[in-house]
DNA sequence: GGCGCATATGCGCCCGACCGCATATCAAGG
DNA sequence: CCTTGATATGCGGTCGGGCGCATATGCGCC
C-alpha cells in the first residue's frame, strides 16, 4: 500500500498535477516549456518532474540540451486508472464544490 | 483544481487510506473500531476521520456514544471515480511494483 | 576551450502535516 | 450527580515537503 500512498502524494500537489495535465496530451514536453506555462521556477519544475519520475508516472529522454518528459507509456493498469480518473476530474468544467 | 489537490492529499496518507478501505464495504464503522483495526491512537484516528470528512469523502452520524462513519453516499461522480480506482488498486493482490 | 542555454542538485529555510499527551465534550446508565 | 466509555480538540514538538538561491552538469556551437 505504500506504493499507492507515494503515487497519490505525487498527484497531490498543484504544480505536479498541472504538469501532468499538460503531459496528458501524450506528447513530449521539456522542462523549459512546463516552467513557462506553469509559471514555476526552473529548479522547482525540475524537482517536481523528478518527483513524478520517481513514482514512475513520467519518463524522460535526453534530446540535445533538453530533457523531454512524457507520461510513462506502459503505466501499470491500476495506476493508469487512477490517473485517468484524476485527469478527467481536473479537466472538468467548474461546477459547485463536491 | 484546488479541490482535487485537497481530495488527493486526503487519500495520500496510509491510515486514511486504510480507513477508507474499511469503509469501502459500504457500512458504518465507529472510530473505536477503526482505531483498533488499524492500530492507531484515538486522537490520531479521530483527526484522520475528521480530515476525510472535511474533503467530503465520508459522512458521520452520532449514534448514542458512538460516531458512525460511512462513505459519503452521494459523492460527486468525478470524485467517486477516483475513489473507485484507488480502492481497486489498494485491494489488488501483490504484483510487481508499479 | 569558451560560451550559452537547459537541466539537475546541494544547501538552508520555512511552514504545515502529523503525532502524543492531556483535557474537554457528550451520551448512557446506575 | 457521578462514573464510564466514546469522541473531539487544544497544545507543543518533530519531521518532511516545497521553496529560492547558488552552483554544478550536460550539450551544442563557434
Amino acid at each position: 500500500m505504500e506504493d499507492q500512498v507515494a503515487f497519490l502524494s505525487a498527484l497531490a500537489e498543484p504544480t505536479r498535477l498541472a504538469a501532468l495535465r499538460i503531459l496528458w496530451d501524450g506528447g513530449e514536453h521539456c522542462v523549459c516549456e512546463l516552467m513557462t506555462k506553469l509559471g514555476a521556477s526552473q529548479s522547482r519544475m525540475s524537482r517536481h518532474m523528478s518527483a513524478l519520475k520517481a513514482v514512475g508516472l513520467v519518463a524522460d529522454r535526453r534530446d540535445a540540451q533538453w530533457v523531454r518528459y512524457r507520461l510513462t507509456p506502459d503505466l501499470a493498469p491500476s495506476a493508469r486508472e487512477i490517473l485517468d480518473a484524476v485527469m478527467a476530474a481536473v479537466a472538468e468544467p467548474k461546477r459547485r464544490a463536491a
